[in-house]
Formats: C-alpha cells, sequence, structure tokens
DNA sequence: ACCCAGGGTCGTC
DNA sequence: GACGACCCTGGG
C-alpha cells in the first residue's frame, strides 16, 4: 500500500502529549522527533503537530481523511465540553485546562477489550509489553520506512492460542481470562456487533461483565475509549480514587473511602459527562 | 536483599 | 460485602 497523507489547520484541543499518554492507549509511541506512531485496525500512522498545523501520514487501509476524522473524534466539539465541565468548579477547570488537548479516541472494541483485561492490576510499561508481543506473535505485519509494525490479533487469529501461550507472552494471571473471553467472543456468547446497537449504557454493561477478567473498571474503560463512546460512566482505578478523595472526600484513609460514594458524587457533579470528566482528573493527578 | 505498587478481578467466606 | 491471592516488572 502506498503512503498517504493528509494535513489539519488550525484544529483546536489536540495535544499528541495528552491524547496518547492520557492512559486510553498502549499502542501509541513517540519519535525522537516528538512526533507519535501507532497502529490501529489495518493502519500504521505517524502524527506531528507544527504549530497549528497537525500532519498525518502513513500507511492506511482505506481513505485518511475519513480515518482519521474517526479515530481521533475530529467531529465531537470539545471546547463546548470543556467550556461545560469548566463551569462545576475550580478543580475540574485546572484540570481541563492541564488536559486541554485531550480527545477520546474510537479504538476497536475487541482490541480494547482485550487491551483492559491485560492491564487489571498491572502497570503501562508491562501493559504495552504483552500487547506489543501479542500482535507481535499474532498480527499482521506491515512495513513502513524499513521499519516492521504489526496490527493487534484479530479473535480469529487468537482462535488456537492457549493459555499457556498466553503466559508465555507475560500475561501472567491473566492468561486464563485472555482465552476464555476470546472463545466467549468468538463463540458469540457475547456477539459485539450487537453490543454496537444497544443504546442502553447499562445493559451493554451488564453483557461486558460477563466476560472473564472484565470487572466494573474494566467495563467501564471499555465504553468510555472503544468505539462504544459512552461518557455517562466512570471507571474507579486507584488514580481517580485518590484525586476524589483528596478533591471532595477527604477521608484520611484513602483505600476506605466507598465506591458508591465516589460514583454518587461524580454523576451529581458531573453528570452525562463524568466518563470526560473522569479522563481529564486522571490525567491531571498523574501526571502532576 | 527486600518490599511495594501497578488504570482489578475472582473465588471464598 | 469484605478479604486475600494472583503474574510479573520496575523502583525505592
Amino acid at each position: 500500500m502506498e503512503e498517504q497523507k493528509y494535513v489539519l489547520e488550525n484544529q483546536d484541543s489536540f495535544e499528541l502529549k495528552h491524547i496518547f499518554d492520557c492512559g486510553q492507549c498502549f499502542r501509541w509511541n513517540e519519535e525522537t522527533d516528538g512526533s507519535y506512531t501507532g497502529v490501529f485496525g489495518k493502519n500504521v500512522l505517524n502524527v506531528q503537530k507544527q504549530c497549528k498545523k497537525i500532519i498525518f501520514k502513513g500507511i492506511v487501509d482505506g481513505n485518511i481523511e475519513e480515518i482519521v476524522t474517526d479515530y481521533f473524534d475530529l467531529n465531537r466539539n470539545y471546547l463546548e465540553i470543556k467550556e461545560q465541565l469548566s463551569k462545576i468548579d475550580e478543580n475540574v477547570s485546572s484540570s481541563v485546562k492541564y488536559g486541554e488537548g485531550i480527545r477520546i479516541l474510537n479504538q476497536d472494541l475487541w482490541e480494547t477489550i482485550i487491551s483492559f483485561i491485560i492491564s487489571a492490576n498491572n502497570n503501562i510499561p508491562r501493559i504495552k509489553g504483552i500487547i506489543e508481543r501479542l500482535s507481535e506473535k499474532y498480527g499482521q505485519e506491515i512495513e513502513w520506512n524499513g521499519k516492521k509494525y504489526y496490527t493487534f490479533p484479530t479473535r480469529q487469529e487468537l482462535e488456537n492460542v492457549t493459555v499457556q501461550d498466553f503466559r508465555n507472552l507475560g500475561a501472567g494471571f491473566r492468561d486464563v481470562r485472555l482465552y476464555e473471553t476470546t472463545h466467549m467472543i468468538l463463540d458469540k456468547k457475547v456477539d459485539l456487533d450487537k453490543l454496537h446497537h444497544e443504546k442502553d449504557t447499562e445493559i451493554v454493561r451488564e453483557e461486558l461483565l460477563t466476560l472473564s477478567g472484565v470487572g466494573p473498571k474494566v467495563a467501564d474503560c471499555i465504553l468510555l475509549f472503544s468505539t462504544l463512546k459512552r461518557f455517562d460512566v466512570f471507571p474507579i482505578d486507584v488514580w481517580v480514587r485518590r484525586v476524589m478523595n483528596e478533591l471532595y472526600i477527604k477521608n484520611p484513609d484513602e483505600k476506605k473511602v466507598n465506591k458508591k460514594e465516589i460514583e454518587k458524587i461524580a454523576l451529581e457533579k458531573f453528570g452525562s459527562l463524568e466518563g470526560l470528566a473522569q479522563q481529564y482528573l486522571f490525567y491531571w493527578k498523574r501526571e502532576a
């Protein structure tokens, strides 16, 4: 395939570091020139920002403008969202200012499910390593500029992968979960296409929770970061627990903070934008 | 050397 | 509903 290029001018709310380091994705890496390269779908893409210009180029399966517009959520008005969130209080306002260039990517549902099962009780360097090895071993190779990249394996490509194979990739105790979930999806015990057509977030959530290795936190991440794209969820991890406690609850023993209490406050304060609020607060707290 | 924590989930009580 | 166990890696 031929390299394609697309240039975007005067795009607001688009900072590479904010988008790729806010914890929503695991396959984007910074180059020495400050640009980022990543693999998604059958695409290998490099993104760089020069002043107000954003330059996308790479090996892309389809029309680059359409693919980029969809993946980077370019049709959504983030200025309006940020304005609404900033009205809530000083803290949210600071966090929004800090991560003003965040965009929530439209990532493939299957890839997001597997990636966040791997993320459980794990750290980011290791998560990235496992996903990279998984792709190298079972995905398709794409060569670009003399470098080799690998697509994230499809569910069919993982059909014959054993529990031990997952363990050998370094997945640890998540091996069984990955195996079971892969087969539940292959057997359509959970039908990913149907999930996209279901409107009620709570029903989709219940369905995701039947997957092995998917608990409340992982389910919410899948809902927020994949093409399911729900903002009425609030993934609670150690960082969000920390920041919510510091800002609103102020319990001296952070671990004792009740999840229900966090959820209640989040819903009251952030309403239907709670997923986005979570992301700004998470990025703010974890980076600073 | 040793301990701890990391974008949690699961089985057991 | 609370509690410990779980694989593995990096950092103090």
